[in-house]
DNA sequence: TTGTAGGCGTTATCAT
DNA sequence: ATGATAACGCCTACAA
């Protein structure tokens, strides 16, 4: 591989004219540049980035933590991420953390180690206090669907809490009043704050809590299927369930097909997160969008702002989910 | 951050001893070592990758090339690259080439002046003939779900028309005669393979293959709507379908529930991947296992092995489809 | 076992 | 506008 030694070599110039050309920032007259340019050509030259990067203290590389890489949710926020990154130059290091505490450590540590410019994580198992600290560290750090106060510039995130509400309110509307609820892992910010909103919408209906209608699942499908069992053995009554994402729908349904419930007839379900699955689920799911792809885009466009100084857009730290009104809910008299 | 020299100051030994330590590689008496080891924490050194990658001509980055980001089957495949590299120490780039000619050139580009030790690609714009050029460059470069003869042993496949095979062998078992298929885009090796292991099926059993009962769709829930459509609306008979991939599958179903149709009573369909989602859909699709989460690893392994002499595991190149039963198809008497 | 010194391929600060 | 030259932080013969 040709060196910037070699090009400058050929092109009958110095070191640092080549790399004022490769750069293209200080002013270099143009029959030079020609010159360094076809030299560069002539020998196929490509600039070493790690080279670059050691004398420029800047890899023009991100790092991404995400809990898993398979999975519809992830798949978009990564999507969202890379497209925007890739466009401008930069690369992305992705690595996951599978929603364990000291995963998520060991992963942002690897990060940070390879000399990311900047880290773009979504982890689970980490405290806010942690993640405090993080921000304080020498490379920029942000979260995604993730608030956390103090700290709200590092936060991309979406209201949980109102989609949560959304959710309940939508059934609620529909006529339902007997509406159990599965939950994700209440360890989870986002899980807490979605089982937040379906009780404020409950209670601002002047309904009352029932905790025989309430099951923590495991935000997978076993979750939807340990749930609705569980709500069906107690011979409790309802007439439609909120799962607190898609896949507990997808699971519940799955389950109660299995046991003679015919959907949506004798039982309305609605998920959350708008994954691309969920209109392929019979009766296609009404859910919450979750506009995570979106978000990818913005935390992507945060970095390139405050790091790169590539951008000057506006930051939209905070998003909204909506509810996407499809056949998976019925109305009741 | 703490650098080399200044570890080897406070230890009062020399950088190359402090060198010595970081790799553990040359001999080092356990005094001077634990000297060293002791000024390492005390500064909080951390060795910077970018210079080691410089000194070392290895950056302990391999790239990944996919078409999608999102998608169950891309998801799957990463999952198996980066768990088998993140343990090995090495870290993933990853990024897209949206199964376009021009971009899957330009993101292999972009990894390669990236300095990655080695690509692991999975690309469906390229030519044969533009793999093996690829193959002769100083990257080494391993293409998923792919064969190309020649280069052998740069491949992980699948054996698709195996698959395709069983997929139509398995209705034809359950009684079916009149079989009709819904291919992926022909410019796609897999997708080519799957049909000719459909004939195939087909001939064996003395039937001829009719070209009313076939469609070329584009391996996304449209391409399976649109497929059926077609056969619909052309009054075809057929009594089972056979889908290039579960995607169409599931975009076929919901179009036959829109019609009418009752599944699997009066239409039975297979798909083709076992994409996490296929268990979801409603029936519970029948389809062909890809392994594609063990062939990620299995890549990974590969490049820990050549390019990394980091295991002498035997390589397994070749992977074989198998048919996963589900309520999808019924019997025909 | 340990130290010395040159080199990896750029960028960036001075001069000129 | 262009050229020397010193970093950047580490690895690795080679020497001791």
């Amino acid at each position: 591989m040709a060196t910037i030694y070699e090009v400058s070599n050929l092109a009958g110039v110095s070191l640092a004219t080549v790399s004022r050309v490769i750069n293209n920032n200080a002013r270099v007259s143009d029959k030079t540049k020609q010159k360094v340019l076809d030299a560069m050509v002539q020998l196929g030259y490509r600039p070493n980035s790690i080279a670059q990067s050691l004398a420029s203290n800047c890899s023009n590389s991100v790092g991404v933590l995400v809990s898993e890489l398979n999975g519809a949710f992830f798949g978009q926020m990564m999507a969202g991420i890379e497209a925007e990154l890739r466009a401008a130059g930069k690369h992305v290091i992705i690595t996951t953390g599978h929603s364990d505490e000291e995963k998520e450590k060991e992963g942002i540590e690897f990060l940070i180690s390879r000399n990311c410019d900047a880290l773009i994580v979504h982890v689970e198992g980490l405290s806010d206090e942690y993640l405090i600290e993080l921000t304080k560290g020498s490379t920029p750090i942000i979260f995604m669907s993730r608030f956390v106060e103090t700290i709200e510039n590092h936060c991309i995130s979406l209201d949980n809490e109102l989609g949560g509400y959304l959710a309940t309110k939508n059934l609620l509307e529909h006529g339902h009043k007997d509406i159990a609820y599965i939950a994700g892992p209440q360890v989870k910010p986002d899980a807490k704050a979605r089982f937040t909103g379906h009780q404020k919408a409950l209670q601002e209906h002047g309904i009352a809590f029932d905790n025989t209608l309430y099951f923590e699942g495991d935000f997978c499908e076993t979750g939807g299927i340990d749930g609705l069992k569980y709500f069906l053995d107690n011979g409790v009554t309802f007439t439609s369930l909120v799962c607190a994402n898609d896949e507990m729908a997808s699971g519940a349904m799955t389950y109660a097909r299995e046991h003679g419930i015919s959907l949506p007839q004798d039982l309305s379900v609605i998920g959350f997160d708008n994954i691309i699955f969920s209109r392929h689920i019979y009766p296609k799911l009404t859910t919450i969008d979750n506009p995570v792809g979106e978000m990818g885009h913005m935390a992507a466009k945060l970095v390139l702002k405050n790091v790169y100084k590539k951008t000057d857009e506006d930051i939209q730290y905070s998003f909204e989910p909506t509810i996407i009104d499809r056949d998976s809910v019925s109305k009741i008299n």
